[in-house]
DNA sequence: AACGCTGACAACCGCCATGTA
DNA sequence: CTACATGGCGGTTGTCAGCGT
């Protein structure tokens, strides 16, 4: 007997999430806090499944996430991380608090595989690489170089990120004080796109104008109105237009909400940490063993 | 202008792990 | 111990915008 689907196929709907559904999961996580996901559909009326609806959460509408471009030093340590531990997209986003595992997971696959492809091609060598990137048919000293060199990167990325996550450990707050200036942000690109599908009409229940330039000002004031009365939002636009919105959240919360305040948790992949943040690391990867250690990348 | 192609990314699906009654 | 509910994760797909022809 197989696994009963999460949800009722039907009436659950699919497909992009509207402004006003992420308002419903929104208020609901304000009041609820996150967590108990099948309640949300049953609670709300939102038709959507319960692991939907906590992907839309982890993915776009808790706070502290990152939108935009990656910079050079998140790449690095995405391709250092990635060479490390291979498709952990979770642990690596562990790494990149701001950033959701969803996001690295689609940067890796759209940018970086092609871009290492490239590089690698470029380099003229084509040499057969490992799954942690090194290549079959060097010296050892060359391999000791290499493996020196992705040491260095990856420890200081790391370093960074780590540095980074403990002078925000202060600021702990609920991870969802933020959310209602993400959705606000997301409300502003969803009210510049033209509406298209029948879906998008159908939501934005107060329309029926035939005019994009009709429809996108009403859209926005009616939904500006509904943030305001929900959240009480006294200015909308300078919230959206916060350039430092995104660290001015908190940052450091990856999945749970109150993680950072709890010692136990402040420790994913110890030994690998270990081994990048210390000198002797480098000893203990030199003479690492898989043999010996089957689990450790399991 | 119309069409097809491609890239980017949001969302879904299926499996697995864990917690609980 | 077992069955079930739930959450988490990684792979994959669907959609849409941008671009070239």
């Amino acid at each position: 007997m197989g696994r009963p689907p999460c949800c009722d196929k039907v009436g659950v709907k699919k497909g992009p999430w509207t402004p006003e559904e992420d308002i419903m999961l929104v208020s609901y996580v304000q009041e609820h806090g996150p967590g108990n996901w099948r309640a949300i559909p049953k609670t709300t009326g939102l038709k959507r499944c319960s692991k939907s609806c906590r992907l839309r959460w982890t993915n776009y509408l808790r706070s502290g996430i990152k939108r935009g471009s990656f910079t050079d030093q998140e790449e690095k340590m995405i391709i250092q991380l990635q060479a490390l531990l291979g498709n952990k997209w979770a642990a690596i986003a562990s790494y990149l608090p701001e950033r959701t595992d969803n996001d690295i997971k689609n940067y890796w696959n759209t940018h970086l595989k092609k871009k290492l492809k490239k590089l690698e091609s470029g380099s003229g060598t084509d040499q057969p690489t490992t799954s942690h990137g090194l290549s079959h048919s060097i010296s050892r000293g060359q391999w000791e170089r290499r493996l020196q060199d992705n040491i260095t990167t990856a420890k200081q990325a790391l370093h960074d990120a780590l540095s980074f996550e403990n002078t925000n450990k202060q600021l702990v707050q609920p991870s969802y004080a933020s959310s209602t200036e993400n959705i606000a942000k997301l409300l502003k690109q969803w009210v510049k796109k033209p509406i298209k599908s029948e879906e998008s009409s159908k939501c934005s229940s107060t329309q029926n104008s035939s005019s994009d330039q009709e429809i996108v000002p009403k859209r926005e004031t009616d939904l500006n109105e509904a943030f305001e009365s929900l959240f009480g939002f006294e200015s909308f636009e300078s919230s959206i237009n916060s350039d430092d919105f995104s660290r001015s959240t908190s940052p450091g919360l990856v999945n749970g909400e109150s993680e950072l305040s709890d010692p136990n948790v402040l420790a994913p992949l110890s030994v690998l940490e270990n081994w990048l943040l210390d000198d002797q690391g480098k000893d203990y990867l030199t003479n690492f063993s898989f043999d010996e250690n089957p689990d450790l990348f399991l």
